[in-house]
DNA sequence: TTCATTCATCGTAATATTGCGATAAATAAA
DNA sequence: TTTATTTATCGCAATATTACGATGAATGAA
């Protein structure tokens, strides 16, 4: 069906799947690397330096934005994105729970 | 189009999207989670657990599997499925790389 | 062998995602 | 004001994902 039945999940294992999803498109994760290297915010050249269309990029970005990883400012005729250090940490942690599971009781497992 | 224009894109980044991509479905987590949970390995209890079908179980389990984060051994007409702790820390030491991008110029931004 | 159990696969419907051309909205420059 | 620049949104086509009933394949039990 194509629709994932959230009700039947818990809401950390909600949280970690949505944040899982944002990071699975080499797009999303290219914009996020591009925002970190830069030591100022980066805008439209986001659109020069990954291969994609201006439209495409500026969807990604939306949905980087409505996770709230990044933050937007308007400059102008031009918009600043940049990482959400706040969002972002409170992500990691998230992350960090579930990729940090105990692995001492599968090693004998099979 | 709904097809990721990956040849644009880094081996790490596509990596990266890969491994969060499986992550991006809560049916996915909760399964790895009960994995790690339980100190004996799973079979189809799985399909009991999580309120899914078994065909659709058996779909996610495969995902997990091609992906290389867990494995399955056959016993009987069950199949035994537990984390494959090697891979899970190849895994976790790139999505830690990318998760642990220095903040600090990022702070100071917009 | 026959039957039950367990899991994988097939096929399909419903929905979501990806990408981009066209266009709108906002501001800056001329 | 007119024009150029930049970004967001709309609308659509192509493709991917999710879910599950039906069915097949494999093994164990009777």
């Amino acid at each position: 069906m194509g629709i994932s039945k959230t009700e039947i999940f818990t809401d950390q294992q909600n949280k970690i799947s949505l944040f899982a999803k944002v990071f699975g498109h080499p797009a999303r994760v290219a914009i996020l690397q591009h925002l970190f290297k830069m030591d100022a915010c980066v805008c439209g050249d986001l659109v020069n330096e990954i291969g994609l269309a201006q439209p495409t990029i500026s969807q990604h970005l939306k949905e980087l934005k409505h996770l709230g990883l990044i933050k937007g400012t308007i400059e102008g005729t031009r918009v600043c994105y940049c990482i959400d250090v706040k969002n972002w940490t409170k992500m990691k942690d998230i992350m960090f729970d579930f990729l940090n599971q105990d692995l001492s009781q599968n090693e004998k497992c099979c």
